[in-house]
DNA sequence: TTGTACGCGTTATCAG
DNA sequence: CTGATAACGCGTACAA
């Protein structure tokens, strides 16, 4: 047998790179049908299956998805931003949606955005560029380029986290406002007539803590002391605010109104320390209804939403579209729930 | 003028794809050019620059990754397995990792393995095949074939979190068994004569409990109770974990080694629940110092890992294998310290 | 069941 | 400073 064209030069680097050519030609078979034989096994003679198993495992061939993604316009690759990792939050739902979209056969590049559009403009940019088959955003807000290029791009695309009326694609969320809204008329209902809030972490944050605040104000002649900080939360932070409220703001007996679970805790853990009663005196609402919530002392009353749900919804509502069948709603909206436990 | 060649058929979907051609022809240059304009803007003149730039901008090209790293064999991709990113420790690491690596250009391609090595396998194999230009694993513990792949792949491997002489290839962690010791050695001198344990999660938080356990028996002669979880820390479990040393194994005073903080937070809280001293009857020793461990009451003694520490270091031992100028040292060791404060 | 030819959108190399 | 041209490794026709 002669070799058929000329010689394939070697990789630049070392040994080298095996291709299916590599594995073809050690199975006695073309390129192609190794490629047959790793999509799709039935189509290929099983005498034929054999010697390219064999042949793959002893050169250890480990196929190169970017060359396939770019001969087959499909990466199997979808993309994720969130503002931070380290939130489990955010972590919780990028799990549960992995789990999901992993079984799918795709992948997941998974990016920080920090809090700024602006940032995460440059990154939905650069997550473009590995041509993702979905991309999964957190929240609403996006610069107009960033829609754009969104847009152009002519993939599913997942608003995660919050609501809207117009989303650029999909949308899977909640009402932020809605809950601060249903926090603040639980908090009257429960006889709360002064209230203060903590806050920490992102725009969301905010927008509860603005609908809590408005909506209190119906309930209640009292001014809602606000107590903000930059960046996220923490139980340090928690402490902290709470500490303001009471030495800043001379606030001694009421409801405190918090951001997250976290700062919840915190300031329980401050109002103890200061012999103040939870809920007698200082009563803590949290947001989150993360796992400890339930198991601290008091219990955490919180506004529970079901992360892993997002997840997996924003996971559905993209293999819909994939599917083709079945167009996915535009928006979901899975709402929240006030659980009551002793804090408040 | 007239068209050069044959048309270019149009892309599969609708309008569509945005190519350097496409942008090349709107501004009177070749596709070459455009790609230089791109990966080095001093190359062409400036007066062309400006076309690409405003060609650019019209047509809101994104480059294709996919088929640059093809063409240049560097996929500017990197590839990190977690156990699981919903766990601070991993999340931590890996915010720090990808913050100092994505100032170099690179993205982080993450996956969750759980537990089993089998499963790290698969995925290793997955995220190979997407050429990374390094990997970033969890733990010194890979089956064979996964070496194996990962040896072959010829690209820097970094091994977070444990450490071992014998590495792939990097490794940046700390000796559990050491950290396990060292609590010992301290709840020893602090004068606890009985001990017992509460732990979760993983195979190194086992061994830092068998350490603690080993070199306890060292200072005392009464048997270590041992409470052990499957599956991730909580404090649910942490009280549970207490509860079930004081009420089903007769534990009413001494020290407990717990493998998170999360866990001693929920162990300091049962405790409190139960009316038994903190850390007069019940002292406790966590993992991690992680944010809230110096804030709850009374503040947790723990052992402090530096956690971004090691994301860094792993960014500077893979930047280094790409410079090749300095090779890095194979095996980083970050160390941990014992820090003392209220609750042991 | 298997193979040939070609294209995917870049970068690298060599000319001009 | 700019342009041809050839890889890069694989999927998708189409043919045998």
């Amino acid at each position: 047998m002669n070799e058929p064209e000329t010689q394939p030069k070697e990789s630049h680097r070392g040994g080298g790179t095996v291709t299916m050519a590599t594995v073809g030609r050690l199975a006695g078979v073309s390129q192609v049908t190794v490629s047959r034989a790793l999509s799709d096994p039935t189509r290929v003679a099983p005498a034929t299956l054999d010697r390219i198993r064999a042949a793959i495992a002893t050169t250890g061939f480990v196929p190169n998805a970017l060359a396939g993604a770019l001969a087959s316009r499909r990466s199997r690759l979808i993309t994720a931003l969130v503002p931070s990792i380290t939130n489990i939050v955010y972590a919780a739902m990028i799990k549960a949606f992995s789990e999901r979209i992993r079984e799918h056969g795709y992948q997941i590049l998974l990016s920080e955005t920090g809090l700024d559009p602006a940032d995460e403009e440059t990154l939905i940019e650069t997550h473009l560029s590995r041509r993702p088959d979905a991309m999964l955003l957190t929240g609403i807000h996006h610069t107009a380029r960033a829609r754009r290029m969104l847009l152009g791009a002519g993939i599913p695309v997942v608003e995660m986290w919050d609501i809207t009326e117009s989303p650029i694609d999909l949308c899977v969320g909640f009402s932020h406002v809605e809950a601060g809204r249903e926090a603040a008329d639980f908090a009257a209902a429960a006889g709360y007539v002064r209230a203060g809030t903590v806050s920490a972490g992102d725009e969301r944050a905010a927008r509860r803590k603005a609908a809590f605040v408005a909506r209190f104000a119906r309930h209640s002649d009292a001014a809602v002391e606000q107590v903000d900080f930059e960046g996220s939360a923490s139980l340090e932070r928690g402490r902290q605010g709470l500490a303001e409220l009471v030495n800043g703001r001379g606030f001694s007996r009421g409801v405190v109104f918090c951001s997250s679970d976290l700062l919840a805790h915190g300031v329980v853990i401050e109002a103890r320390a200061r012999g103040l009663a939870v809920p007698g005196q200082i009563a803590v609402i949290g947001f989150g209804d993360q796992d400890f919530a339930a198991h601290v002392e008091p219990g955490l009353t919180t506004i529970r939403v079901d992360r892993p749900a997002f997840g997996r919804a924003a996971a559905e509502v993209i293999l819909a579209r994939f599917d083709g069948q079945s167009p996915p709603a535009a928006v979901t909206d899975l709402g929240f729930r006030i659980v009551a436990r002793g804090s408040a």
